[in-house]
DNA sequence: GGGTGCATGTAATGGGTTACATGATTCT
DNA sequence: AGAATCATGTAACCCATTACATGCACCC
């Protein structure tokens, strides 16, 4: 048996609980809608995972019964767990190449026609720039839903993260795009 | 049984031995100086799979005896394996969310100390210079070498795309690492 | 003699999603 | 009547990395 903590998923939920305490469904609604647009998690990982951290003390579990609906499984942090997420935070970054399908199939572009290619990258724009317009939009609500939270800066790092990153896949996408409707019309003549 | 073609890394081996012949050996080592940056394979994905598409017929095997040296198993596309990448390299990219620790710590950065997650972006600050550099390398390198290979423009873009993804990065850490320095003044205060 | 490169492959393990199973309440 | 939301959990499955197993040749 392993001890909890290793991996990134459990240091992600005793993060989430040190917000406050949650049930494993609030605490996948809320990464829905708060940093889901860099880490997501689904039941099948939250559940058995809130048991082990559970079972190795870092949280504490209080059952709330409720009418109708079936109990609540709300879980808090303990002071062992809030000290094991601040040795976590202080542990470097792993980054490891993240795979990228729009690349790998952009690489092998020349076996296809130039069109195929345009169009993925022309979703890839699409997308980039409904992102920038929902980062600016999340940028604007907590600077005026959290003003007062010392979290607040921390959290628009990451949204200025991925505001920043789409605006350059944007340019990208507009220059690749470009450059496809060059081959496009060289290949024609 | 599953047919072989659904997963991206089996149509991945096929784009890459559409650039030619080559052993499962070659193909690791091809990856690793080319589309490395963002696709990675192991030899344990990579052996099993060259077998299933064999089995399937959308590659061919050839074992060649070397002096000294093991057998090695040379494996060709097939025409049903083209066809097979080319439809491949037509389906829709699907985008998931790819999961960024440096974003999730950032995010619980103010139960800890300032200075931890200015070495995390530090870090990043000094990935992502180094990999512009890289890039440009990249790019130089392959006008220089593939100057009259069809596939280089495709090639191009998707070095392009590390390369502005990368510089936007290095903006985004140096707007943080100032943003963290003021809240580290601040605090002190 | 020992490290590195060539060359193949399997088994163990890990980390994750999806589907399944259950069931009441509330909204349309 | 039916869909969505609340709520918890397990089992099956998929995909991927790492470790293991083997062994020769070449260079230092």
């Amino acid at each position: 048996m392993r001890i909890e903590g290793g991996g990134a998923t459990p240091n992600a939920l005793l993060g989430l609980l040190s917000l406050g305490p949650m049930s494993g469904y609030d605490i996948k609604a809320l990464i829905d809608r708060s940093i889901g647009y860099f880490w997501s998690e689904s039941y099948g990982q939250i559940y058995p995972s809130l048991k082990r951290l559970a079972a190795a003390g870092l949280v504490e579990k209080k059952t709330s019964r409720q009418k109708g609906r079936p109990d609540k499984h709300v879980y808090s942090l303990t002071a062992a767990g809030q000290a094991q997420l601040q040795e976590w935070l202080k542990v470097p970054v792993t980054e490891e190449v993240n795979r990228n399908e729009l690349l790998l199939k952009l690489f092998f572009g020349e076996r296809v026609a130039p069109s195929v290619c345009r169009e993925h990258v022309r979703a890839c724009l699409e997308t980039h720039e409904r992102a920038v317009k929902t980062y600016d939009a999340i940028a604007k609500g907590l600077r005026k839903d959290s003003a007062n939270d010392p979290q607040l800066p921390y959290w628009l790092m990451t949204v200025n993260f991925g505001r920043i990153r789409s605006a350059a896949l944007v340019k990208w996408a507009k220059e690749t795009l470009k450059e496809l409707e060059r081959i496009e019309k060289t290949q024609k003549k």
